[in-house]
DNA sequence: GACGATTATATCGCGTACGATCAATATGGT
DNA sequence: ACCATATTGATCGTACGCGATATAATCGTC
């Protein structure tokens, strides 16, 4: 009964796993357009809401700047979006979509449809899934 | 209703971001244990099966050796496993626990049950959502 | 208006991930 | 026995993720 759990028993491992099987999944269909997943992320969070500081950006992706900055610095060569000073508060940097990043939404499109044929295609299902891990995420960052 | 998606509402960032979530969970537990999240689960792959092949491991982690190498080369230099050819096909390099790999199963159970208390303890609940993300990524890896 | 505390971002170092490539060993056909 | 081919790990370069620390700007208090 106490028996020690193999690893496939584990949920810890399972989201790992479908969180690698996930990157790959993009690795290709992103590729194309110039973007690893992590900045494939960054620019869903800026569609929905432009011009944001990097914090608040981190607060979403729950991602520190130690991560944010360089990324975000790539991103920026890549032309996708600007850093720009905010003359409110220099301590902050506003981080704002160029146009090459605002157009990159229409071929996101297709992108979100290959995923989800890839994950099966029932919205339903996935939609459900995907509420139980939200609650569960909420569960471990209010620790 | 073909209203872009929210970060929220994307399956794919729920479990990018219950991963690290999870990740950020076990950091503290097993940092006493001198060991990172990703060479807990090589642990948990080696205390099920002991002494295999480095592919072997990869397939069931699903990592390659790019990655295994030098993980399993950390864990050699901190003593917790072996790494020696094959005999048998000289190719072939076999990763064995040593007793002190072996005995850390015994402080891994603690973790396991504050792992399964932040997660709210509902084990009917978390088997079925791993049961689920099992289904998910099994449906991802025959792509 | 000077100064300590706070806030916002940047930097550094280490450890994964992974595509691409390489070196060593084994195997099968001739 | 010989050689093309396949298998197995190792290596290299780039990009996250994050703990720890640094730097710069702002705020609060006096």
């Amino acid at each position: 009964m106490d028996r020690p759990l193999q690893i496939d028993e584990l949920l810890c491992f399972s989201v790992y796993s479908v969180n690698h099987a996930i990157s790959r999944l993009y690795r290709p269909l992103l590729a194309p357009l110039g973007l690893t997943y992590p900045q494939y992320l960054v620019l869903v969070a800026l569609w929905d809401r432009d011009k944001r500081r990097v914090n608040d950006l981190g607060t979403e992706l729950q991602l520190d700047t130690n991560t944010l900055t360089p990324l975000l610095k790539r991103m920026e060569a890549a032309e996708l979006l600007t850093r720009k000073r905010n003359p409110e508060d220099e301590r902050s940097l506003i981080v704002a979509l160029t146009d090459k990043g605002r157009n990159l939404q229409d071929k996101a499109g297709e992108v979100t449809s290959c995923v989800l044929e890839a994950m099966g295609g029932d919205i339903e299902e996935l939609s459900a899934l995907r509420d139980r891990l939200n609650a569960l995420r909420h569960k471990l960052e209010q620790q």
